[in-house]
DNA sequence: GCGACAG
DNA sequence: ATCTTGTCGC
């Protein structure tokens, strides 16, 4: 084992997970609410935001800033869910409102372990995810008509268009991640876009 | 050994 | 992601 104990130990976890998180059958219904969270840093402070979003009315019903207390763990490349899922967690955990989605900054199954920052925060959280990055970890991009695909070895393990990945998280298919993907044109979503300004505005003030 | 590497 | 002023362009 190469890396640290800790991250050998945690990579297996990692592992197991994306064993029994991507369902083969359909399971999203309804894609009304959809839950964004990103999370932003300053001063080795990590501040989170979770910002419910109402795709048919184009509005925003909720949003909380998670600022957490403490120094923030470093980041590594393939264990981004270290540093910034705990802060996520919290903010989710104290939303009133309930969601259909959740849409995490980060991948989910295009990871190097199938397990990214996505899939194991829809595990925390019991709820499905997906993941939707502004660049590839891992994989190679394959040219297609309407969106492209990201593939490894004879696995698709995202779509993407133009830069921005996305892919399957916690208990979503590849069809439902089909069908996400095409409810938001395959672009950077607009919950993502409040999160992401949420967040950094909070980080500001510290 | 060398390069790559979500945010 | 963050550190950072002014500057090029629509």
């Amino acid at each position: 084992m190469q890396p640290s104990p800790h991250l050998y130990f945690f990579g297996k976890i990692q592992e197991a997970l994306a064993r029994i998180a991507y369902p083969v059958e359909d399971r999203l219904r309804v894609v009304e609410r959809v839950c964004g969270v990103d999370a932003a840093y300053r001063r080795g402070r990590v501040a989170a935001a979770a910002v419910v979003y109402d795709v048919g009315e184009k509005r925003v019903v909720e949003d909380v800033v998670e600022v957490v207390s403490g120094r923030t763990t470093p980041y590594i490349p393939g264990f981004l869910v270290l540093r910034e899922g705990p802060a996520m967690l919290q903010a989710l955990l104290r939303l009133t409102v309930g969601y259909d989605l959740l849409v995490v900054d980060g991948h989910g199954r295009a990871h190097p372990r199938r397990c990214g920052l996505a899939t194991l925060l829809g595990f925390a959280a019991d709820k499905p995810s997906i993941g939707v990055a502004k660049s590839i970890l891992t994989g190679t991009r394959q040219p297609s008509n309407s969106h492209d695909k990201i593939v490894e070895g004879d696995e698709v393990i995202g779509l993407a268009k133009g830069k921005i990945v996305y892919s399957q998280g916690y208990g979503v298919s590849f069809n439902d991640l089909l069908k996400v993907f095409n409810l938001f044109g395959g672009a950077y979503p607009e919950p993502l876009r409040v999160a992401d300004r949420l967040s950094r505005e909070a980080v500001k003030k510290l």
